[in-house]
RNA sequence: GCGGAAGUGGUGAAAUGGCAAACACACUAGCCUUAGGAGCUAGCGCCCAAAAGGCUUGCGGGUUCAAGUCCCGCCUUCCGCACCA
């Protein structure tokens, strides 16, 4: 009775036991100093924002890097394994307005709340390296590197059209709008609004975090291709068209690209040139805005269109916008051969990209030659195909594959020598030049918002901007504070943090109030894991030196272009300002599938959030672990079972039995080696046939180690070394009659059991710790070395082969491993189906792969 | 439209060009029992009453002795970007 009530697989008594023990080791996971001589690895999860509640995409995300953390600390590496919280942003100051609490005793509340999540997952992270965004010690070093942005030309403000969330009441930056809604209310329409902003110019390093994505090999492909989209690269030619008459008044500034003269226009195909038969506006081009305040019948067809630019905007489907387009009666010159083309304005062109006009070529663009088309426009060919393919006859051909014609002195070039001699012609006759466009646009940081990092610099009616002085930092942030919904900072609420006196002259000056979006903190925050104490400087360059770049960076997709191409900015700009030596922040990235349930990702809306602690209960962390890395792939989406977890929990209680029943068998054995593996180095077959089961299991063993060892080593199919796993238990429990019987020796036994334990260390810690200890070993399992297989071990010696006859399966023939190709083919024909399909006909072929397979070509 | 990924049993899935469906879930039958969300045994792609046999990796071609895997052309689904000049 007593020992069946033993025989019992208990998670919830000893998932704790070892929690405990584990917090009481503060050396069990940290990383060790540069002088430890083991080679690094430093392997990171994104960090998560602290909202309270670990879910399941937590708990995938963290189940792959704790594995694979503690398969390297096994390996002998050094590893450095740190968390921490991205713990400034706006849910923190709705939750101050729901329920009254101030957003730092919230955040911290939550922190704890999800720390204890973890420590209840058994994750294995080194807590003195926790990084905490929201609190000075680190928000000051984002201050710190802010100014040192500001010193080189980085970070600058300009009066800009901001998009602005009438929901969160701030600045949303380009990234954070999607399909014109806030990315945080989808359903609320982004406005646009004029505001003087920091920006970060991200631009200039848009070139270099191009070429990167090259070299970043070690990252999804898909991820790379995002961000190449982003960053937008396009090269071709901005041209001057000559306005035909002055405009005299109106005008916009310098800084609208607006000359009396001229027209500047974007073009990737400058060789069309000659096809233009009209230049087309932005409506909110400055142009557009001299040109209206004279004819008010035109400004009203332009509000028209801009109403229209605005709502397919605010819909998301500016591709799918009809194209409107007034014409201004104004009229411009193609500077190549003077031709005179109309000024019009449309709805489809915008504003922010290249110069916000362009020239409009029919016959060989499908949009210009829609417009043309709708509003009679004339339609000119210039360029001819080279060869005439069918469908190349009629306009648009849009191909660069041709020769020009009608174009003056240029007919006959090809379209690649026609760009480059126009954009030669252009630049020596100063009406335009070979430019490079990209897609990227400078980086917003000003947030109206209160939690988040203050921006410390100071505004002096006398000194203008002025930067906060380095041994003044941080600023703090107050902490007690009304939070309101209303507009502006709420900072500008605070006279004492708004009012103070300026650094250069004395005199009274105030404080910039605007906050800095939070992508800023997770920047950089990998950094500071390295070093996170430091009070002198964001990091001790030598330590970062050591430990960078990360050798193994895993999150969401979510993140590909954002996060990642933000933090790659900012290593660069480290690397620029003398802190780093590394080009890019990781080496490898591993974006892991979504955890979905009855088909849809887990969210509160859909009511199929699964919660972590819930499956801890139940199961225990190390089935809830398990079974995430078993049931998909981990680049995979997972479609969360319970009945899965149930599964998995009901392996590890094998496991637990298995162990439990045998490990005084296997303790007997300590001490002793086995006869297997020394004998068989010398004739390579077993002594005995008495120990054959012995055999098969040591032979399934050191299978089973060379299987997952190699999937640590890249493939990462987890989810295959589990089932792996699984096939080895249900070898040792096939064969228990063998091993109650002591048929197997004990420390044969001891091989097993020991080897088994240290297989499934990665993913389940808490039932590896106990039965470690079960089987009388000492100390962590995390030092013990991970299993190496012996190949002669693992070696088979018979194997059935298939024999096929033209390709289809007949039957399989049993061989030695090491059979020749010679015997392979003489066994096989010996075969009595094969005897028997072959029988009066002629074998015009043998292929025989040895180990593999026969295959008979028979007529 | 451009780019990325995927399509295999009732389900999650497995398979360096070499026996398709490992491992598990669910299901079915049986056993055990101190009745548990337990354990053990067996079955489980499709066709045929069964066997023998045949068929089967979204569709159509091709390469090869051999294709889920490689090549070409389609279809579908998911994801990202998109009148970007």
């Amino acid at each position: 009775m007593a020992e069946e009530n033993e025989l019992r697989y208990d998670p919830a008594a000893i998932e704790p036991k070892w929690q405990q023990r584990w917090a009481a080791d503060p050396k069990l996971y940290a990383a060790e100093p540069a002088t430890c001589g083991k080679p690094k690895y430093y392997v990171l999860e994104m960090l998560p924002y602290p909202s309270g509640q670990l879910h399941m995409g937590h708990v995938r995300n963290y189940s792959i890097g704790d594995a694979l953390a503690r398969h390297m600390w096994m390996r002998g590496y050094n590893v450095l394994h740190p968390m921490g919280w991205d713990a400034f942003g706006l849910p923190a100051e709705n939750a101050a307005l729901k329920n009254n609490t101030p957003p730092r005793e919230w955040t911290l509340s939550n922190i704890a709340a999800m720390k204890r999540q973890m420590e209840r997952l058994g994750l294995g992270y080194d807590w003195a390296t926790e990084v905490t965004t929201c609190l000075p010690e680190y928000y000051r070093w984002n201050q710190w590197f802010f100014l040192r942005m500001v010193e080189k030309g980085l970070a600058y403000r300009k009066k800009s059209k901001v998009n602005w969330c009438p929901e969160c009441a701030t600045v949303l930056a380009n990234e954070q709008v999607v399909d014109g809604c806030c990315w945080r209310h989808e359903d609320t329409i982004v406005e646009q609004r004029d505001l003087v902003q920091w920006f970060f110019r991200i631009t200039a390093y848009a070139q270099e975090l191009l070429d990167g994505l090259d070299k970043l090999e070690g990252w999804p492909e898909k991820v790379r291709t995002m961000q190449r989209n982003w960053i937008g690269r396009s090269e071709g030619t901005e041209v001057d068209f000559f306005l035909a008459e002055e405009i005299g008044q109106g005008l916009g500034t310098r800084d609208q690209g607006l000359e009396k003269t001229r027209i500047r226009v974007f073009t990737t195909r400058v060789d069309t040139i000659f096809g233009a038969t009209s230049v087309q506006l932005a409506p909110q081009h400055a142009l557009v805005a001299a040109f209206t305040a004279s004819d008010p019948d035109l400004n009203e067809k332009v509000a028209e269109l801009l109403e229209q630019q605005k709502k397919a905007r605010e819909a998301g489907d500016l591709g799918e916008i009809e194209k409107h387009g007034v014409p201004t009666g104004h009229f411009a010159i193609n500077p190549y051969n003077g031709a005179r083309v109309p000024i019009w304005v449309a709805n489809y062109i915008l504003a922010d990209y290249g110069t916000g006009a362009i020239m409009s070529v029919p016959g060989h663009d499908e949009r210009d030659f829609e417009f043309a088309t709708k509003y009679g426009l004339p339609i000119v060919e210039v360029i001819r195909p080279v060869q005439k393919t069918e469908g190349a006859e009629h306009l648009p051909f849009v191909s660069e594959e041709g020769v020009l014609v009608n174009s003056g002195e240029f007919d006959g070039l090809s379209c690649t020598d026609a760009q480059k001699l126009l954009q030669e012609v252009a630049a020596r006759s100063a009406f335009g030049e070979a430019t490079v466009t990209y897609r990227l646009k400078d980086w917003g940081v000003s947030r109206q918002r209160y939690w988040g990092t203050p921006i410390p610099m100071i505004h002096c009616e006398r000194d203008g901007l002025v930067q906060v002085p380095d041994d003044q930092l941080p600023v703090l942030l107050p902490e007690q504070i009304e939070i309101t919904q209303q507009g502006g900072s709420p900072l500008g609420r605070v006279p004492a943090f708004v009012n103070v006196t300026c650094p250069k002259c004395g005199g009274p000056a105030k404080r910039e109030t605007d906050t800095m979006d939070t992508f800023v903190d997770s920047s950089w925050y990998f950094y500071r894991y390295t070093d996170a104490r430091n009070a002198n400087a964001p990091f001790d360059s030598e330590t970062v030196k050591y430990w960078f770049p990360i050798d193994q960076y895993i999150g969401g997709v979510e993140h590909a272009i954002l996060h990642l191409i933000y933090s790659r900015f900012w290593t660069k700009v480290m690397r620029d300002l003398g802190l780093v030596v590394n080009d890019e922040p990781a080496r490898r990235l591993f974006t892991q599938g979504m955890v979905i349930k009855d088909g849809h990702k887990m969210s509160k809306s859909k009511g199929n959030v699964v919660s972590p602690d819930d499956m801890v209960a139940r199961y225990g962390a190390d089935a809830a672990r398990t079974y995430s890395l078993f049931a998909a792939p981990p680049d995979r989406d997972l479609d969360w079972k319970e009945d899965g977890v149930a599964g998995v929990s009901r392996f590890l209680a094998r496991v637990w039995r298995l162990t439990t029943r045998y490990a005084p068998v296997a303790r007997a054995g300590r001490g002793e080696s086995h006869p297997f593996r020394s004998e068989r180095g010398k004739d390579g077959a077993p002594a005995d046939q008495s120990t054959g089961v012995s055999l098969r299991l040591l032979r399934k063993l050191h299978q089973t180690i060379a299987k997952i060892t190699l999937d640590f080593e890249g493939r990462w199919h987890f989810n295959t070394c589990v089932a792996a796993i699984m096939e080895l238990v249900n070898e040792i429990q096939g064969a228990d009659a063998q091993l109650a019987a002591g048929e197997v020796a004990p420390p044969v036994v001891l091989e097993l059991l020991r080897t088994l334990v240290l297989l499934l260390a990665p993913f389940a810690p808490h039932l590896v710790a106990e039965l470690w200890e079960e089987l009388g070993e000492g100390g962590s399992v995390l030092r013990a070395p991970w299993p190496a297989s012996d190949p002669e071990l693992a070696r088979e010696d018979e194997l059935e082969v298939p024999v096929q006859i033209n390709g289809k399966l007949v039957t399989v023939v049993r061989v030695a491993a090491d059979a020749d190709a010679k015997t392979l083919e003489a066994a096989a024909l010996a075969d009595e189906k094969v005897q028997g399909r072959i029988a009066g006909k002629t074998v015009m072929k043998v292929i025989v792969v040895p180990r593999k397979l026969v295959n008979l070509v028979v007529k």
